[in-house]
DNA sequence: TTACTTGTAATTGTCGACAATAATACTTAA
DNA sequence: TTAAGTATTATTGTCGACAATTACAAGTAA
């Protein structure tokens, strides 16, 4: 699997290496989400000083994935319905725009190579008949190439390097397996299509819609599982 | 002058106090725009040790103020007018998001206070008929409240915590005291209002506009100020 | 039993020193 | 004179120890 984004250079220093390995653990909930995090724990658990892994705790809090107090300590970040549904939001924003300046920035060769990568991906999706292996890797890789496309680096930082390691976080913890997998290759390529013709208004529209409608659909999954008697419950806790 | 954000909470450690003053010397250019950071300098300025630095630092990471590269050090981040430009395309399009999530999540309450901050700054800049005063309090008020307003913590924290004082050191800078104060008055007051009747697509759609029309008279300012030559200087580099 | 206070243990913040890496200056050969 | 290679210097990364703060526990009074 591909832990590593594009964006960030290869890991030289030992607390870069300690932050990839911890990252890898809470994303995959081997640190569980909502811990605490004994700074001396895990210093002897990864066999480094303190300092080390406080340099990785530095990076990440950068990428959201765990938060301090002062004098305190450092806890991971708890996973939350409303915080996946926040998250959402911000990538529809986000990636809407990107997808837009895509439209505008990306070459010509960039463009032939994210087509080739879909039909890639399109044969694959029929060999398979499925689901998991586009979702997973085909998915990430399409939202990667739109947002370098836009070739802002403001943007790719933001998304790439921040958001993009708790909106994995989320997939692994909540096991998203969602069966939009089909629909969503084809909002892919209708998105693709908008970009070769440098529509970038329409561009990101369809980004906007495709990444609202997964939301839509953890919306609603949500609101069936919960059990009449559930809801009631909320409402009157509301009240 | 306020410097501190509402977002975050008072610096407690040493590390916050210096990280604060360090962030407020780059943003007002006190330490160049792309200077180089000596640690052991920086150390024994602020009469502190190198550990806590580097904790500091780690903060102006985080908040895209200065830029590290393993083995080698930290600069301060680079003025360039592309960076301002793609931190408009980024405001425009998380504020807009934030913007219409302030639209759905507002209470009447907030609302209520954001019209009579408005008046209040109406009032204040008929009285100083006046650009300086409301440019830079009321406008970066304004802003705060919408994004405050949206109740999403991802977008907050985005925005005011990292984004913001980006925005503060350009501002700075680059001296922005653009004409459009009178114009910028009124777009606030539609903005406010869309919020008011809860609607979501205007209020976004007009906060959108609002930060582009700043980009764009940026844009032109940057056009004019070029000359005949210089323009077919770029022409020459860019082909 | 409960609430408050005090004392202890553990955790975090800070420090100075050493090791490893990168930048610089110097030397030597062509 | 220039180029490459080497030695030196300076800077960053890492370490272990101490100080300050917080959390926990025991004890006391109501």
């Amino acid at each position: 699997m591909k832990t590593n984004n594009p964006t960030r250079q290869a890991a030289v220093t030992t607390a870069d290496k300690v932050f990839e390995q911890i990252q890898h653990a809470i994303v995959e909930g081997d640190i569980p989400s909502g811990s605490k995090i004994s700074e001396p724990e895990l210093a002897k658990y990864y066999q480094i000083s303190r300092s080390t892994l406080r340099e990785a705790l530095n990076r990440l809090e950068k990428c959201h994935l765990i938060e301090r107090k002062a004098n305190v300590g450092s806890r991971v970040v708890k996973c939350s319905i409303e915080g996946l549904l926040e998250l959402y939001i911000t990538r529809e924003a986000l990636e809407g725009m990107a997808c837009r300046q895509a439209a505008i920035n990306m070459s010509n060769e960039e463009i032939s190579e994210m087509q080739a990568m879909l039909k890639m991906h399109g044969q694959t999706q029929e060999l398979k008949d499925g689901i998991a292996y586009y979702q997973e890797e085909g998915d990430l890789d399409f939202h990667y190439k739109v947002i370098l496309g836009s070739h802002n680096k403001q943007l790719i930082e933001l998304i790439c390097g921040q958001l993009y390691h708790l909106i994995r976080m989320y997939r692994c913890q909540f096991g998203m397996n969602s069966p939009r997998a089909s629909r969503a290759f084809d909002e892919h390529s209708r998105i693709i299509q908008a970009i070769a013709d440098r529509d970038g208004e329409l561009a990101e529209m369809l980004m906007r819609r495709h990444i609202a409608a997964s939301r839509k659909n953890i919306e609603n999954k949500i609101s069936k599982e919960m059990t009449q008697q559930e809801q009631t419950k909320i409402q009157l806790i509301k009240s």
